[in-house]
DNA sequence: TCCTTTGTTGAGTGATTGCTCAAAAAATAC
DNA sequence: GTATTTTTTGAGCAATCACTCAACAAAGGA
């Protein structure tokens, strides 16, 4: 599998470097982020950057996948996977964005809410990626609440799409939030509040 | 107050030009909205842009001053006002923003929440316009908040900082999720979802 | 050794950005 | 009429945008 690579070896390290790029991306956005500001925080030539990257927005789209993979925006698929009810996971979920949405070891928010709003029209495409996954997002809360039904969890009279679609809106208003200044104290309580929407189970039969 | 105006007059309405450029900021923001796409939507040369509006900035915040005194921009203002109770009042705004943001008659979400995300370093000023006018509404949905508890509409233990925060952040997210293609039957359940944390009325004494 | 392959370098591409200027045009003041 | 004031026009400014290219450098294969 790895074949030993001929030509001149790379001088950088290629994941390092995209890290660096993630790290652009998500505190300025796509549009706001320039080729030579990536360039300059990655310390590589413009040439080197399109060999070894594509263009801006194959750079773009992998950073972001590269984003999903780290630790800070994983929170959601783990809750998801390990909390036994779904009440359980929504609310680890909507607790743990309150905390990985404000950390300031790194840029506030989440990246794939934040990055890809008002950019030109030419780059329509990479506004559509990014709201895909949004839109997926959702969609995979909605199939978790209709698991929560099937399992006696929720009452069948739960619309899950509007239960799910308020989730995935509560998240992108404490990201939202947090880029505008707001700290985990701050957002701790709206977290909470977010939560107490969670429907009465269903009646004992 | 008229004062005959001396010198060439305007070929141009500037209410109706400040109009067009509303529209093409709350579209696309104010990154993604060149000054030539500006003259061009308002059919008027650079020069008269400059000469009526001052520079980009200028005309943003403008657009933005006049946006804020648009129809789909005034109804929680309008709420606030004309609604008894709080809660009246915060059920109104959610139920509105469902419809407003989602108006096919002007650009989805609202241009201060959409507008000014991820711009580029030398805009922050920009951006920080937007943030004031954000936390300024918050700051006003506190002193509501606060009204109700001396009221007694709440009890003292409600955190009203938070769910005034909290209150910001679920427009934010309709705005956000009507911007990502939400229709108005998509957002009103999520609205109604949004109102049920309405704490309890404080205990009979 | 020489060839092939891959990467780096530094200069530079055309297009677009926000913005400006001199000259002409259209109004009022005298 | 002439002078003054303001706006429009069309051309064009420097800076930045994403991106590319020829020359050179550093590796493996034969």
């Amino acid at each position: 599998m790895t074949e030993s690579r001929r030509g001149r070896p790379r001088t950088f390290d290629r994941d390092e470097a995209l890290a660096k790029a993630v790290r652009l991306f998500w505190d300025r956005g796509y549009e706001a982020t320039s080729v030579s500001d990536l360039t300059e925080a990655m310390n590589i030539r413009p040439a080197s950057l399109y060999a070894a990257f594509g263009d801006k927005k194959s750079l773009f789209k992998e950073a972001v996948v590269a984003y999903q993979r780290a630790a800070p925006a994983t929170f959601a698929k783990i809750a998801l996977r390990e909390e036994r009810t779904a009440r359980g996971a929504f609310a680890r979920i909507l607790r743990e964005a309150a905390e990985a949405y404000t950390d300031p070891s790194h840029p506030a928010g989440c990246l794939i809410i934040r990055s890809a709003t008002n950019v030109n029209p030419r780059d329509a495409d990479i506004e559509a990626f990014l709201r895909d996954i949004r839109n997926a997002n959702v969609a995979v809360f909605t199939a978790r609440l209709d698991e929560a039904v099937r399992a006696g969890e929720l009452p069948d009279s739960v619309d899950t799409r509007a239960l799910a679609r308020y989730f995935g809106a509560a998240l992108q208003g404490l990201s939202q939030q947090a880029a505008d200044g707001a700290t985990a104290a701050d957002l701790r309580p709206v977290a909470e509040l977010a939560i107490g929407v969670w429907p009465a189970p269903p009646e004992a039969p």
